[in-house]
DNA sequence: CGCGCAATCGTTATATTATAACGCTTGCAG
DNA sequence: CTGCAAGCGTTATAATATAACGATTGCGCG
């Protein structure tokens, strides 16, 4: 199942060149190492600010989820970093994603068992829940705001006499650079 | 993990005996046999009316689902129906597990990895979706309607050029008769 | 009725995702 | 510089899910 792949050849068709880059799905052939390196960056400011080690394993695999707007699986992230010359186990790399997890700085898929970076700096600050749009074709995974979206979910629970602690809130469907009824 | 199983006896205790039997979370000491059974009728019906086959495995994987409000996992039921008797491969839960989510009596849980019965009529017919709250004391889940909310989650998903297919919405936190802070 | 096809199921094996247990190392507060 | 908590290595195993292939069954149709 290795999907999400980004056709190496891909020449920016004219039409896709112009995405907005803050459009939650900018064009991956967009992504510089710089880019990256921003990501990287945020990701280490966060770790500092809440006094958390953003430790070299850690960084490794945030690196690893940063370097596509897909969503990957734990095994993925193992066997990338493997290619790299870094062998570690299993375990390791899902205490890696925990921290990252906690940290805000990437977001768990449930419904593909997988992981994504967040791009967005609003709701590590909270208070600013983002849902998630997955793409069927290509992989590629957008954060769009939805605080109102959870407050109203919140309400029919409630109204349910249910006490919500935590909400999913998963998009499947095909992005706009993978349009929709296309083959 | 066997939670929740309805003690055969169950006298109703009386505090507990007003709940609103159609609250997305009734009184499990009230699901007696004649409920299941109407329940395991109502899904008959559904494969009838669609000219499904309602073989005898995907019948006792049904049962098993539906004999808990409580979502449950393949190999739970596997472990179950294994104790009265019925031995099969897991590929054969998952097979009549499929059967049951196309035929709509059943839904998966993303984000545990598991599944509940239906007890709706409403959304089986489609254009009425639920979402879905899920106990993390008891394991219980009910549905509300969530049409509303569904309907602004595809305008979200629009407003981001994403063309969505399937979503989802699920909760997690206290049904109400495991209530909020409690221990 | 009996043929033939498609759906179902059995059987075996394996893939994929995730965690337990235990001990060593390391960073850092005191 | 010492002691503790966090991080990580190592090994093993649990939990969830699917692939492949052949046997059986239900059922429409000649
Ligand atoms: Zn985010
Ligand atoms: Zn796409
Ligand atoms: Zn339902
Ligand atoms: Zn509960």
């Amino acid at each position: 199942m290795s999907d999400t792949q980004v056709p190496p050849n891909a020449a920016p068709v004219k039409a896709e060149a112009k995405a907005d880059p803050r459009s939650p799905f900018p064009n991956p052939n967009q992504q510089t190492a710089k880019k990256l390196a921003q990501t990287v960056e945020r990701a280490t400011q966060v770790f500092a600010d809440r006094g958390l080690r953003f430790t070299k394993l850690r960084q490794q695999v945030f690196a690893e989820i940063a370097a596509t707007h897909a969503s990957i699986g734990a095994y993925e992230i193992l066997a990338r970093l493997g290619e790299k010359g870094t062998r570690v186990a299993p375990i390791s790399i899902y205490r890696a994603i925990d921290a990252l997890l906690d940290a805000g700085v990437i977001h768990r898929l449930e419904s593909k068992n997988a992981f994504f970076a967040c791009r967005r700096t609003d709701h590590t600050v909270k208070g600013k829940r983002p849902i998630f749009l997955s793409c069927e074709k290509c992989g590629a995974v957008g954060e769009v705001d939805g605080q109102h979206i959870f407050d109203l979910i919140g309400e029919a629970a409630k109204g349910a006499k249910f006490n919500p602690r935590v909400k999913f809130v998963e998009v499947s469907g095909f992005c706009p650079r993978c349009a929709t009824g296309e083959t």
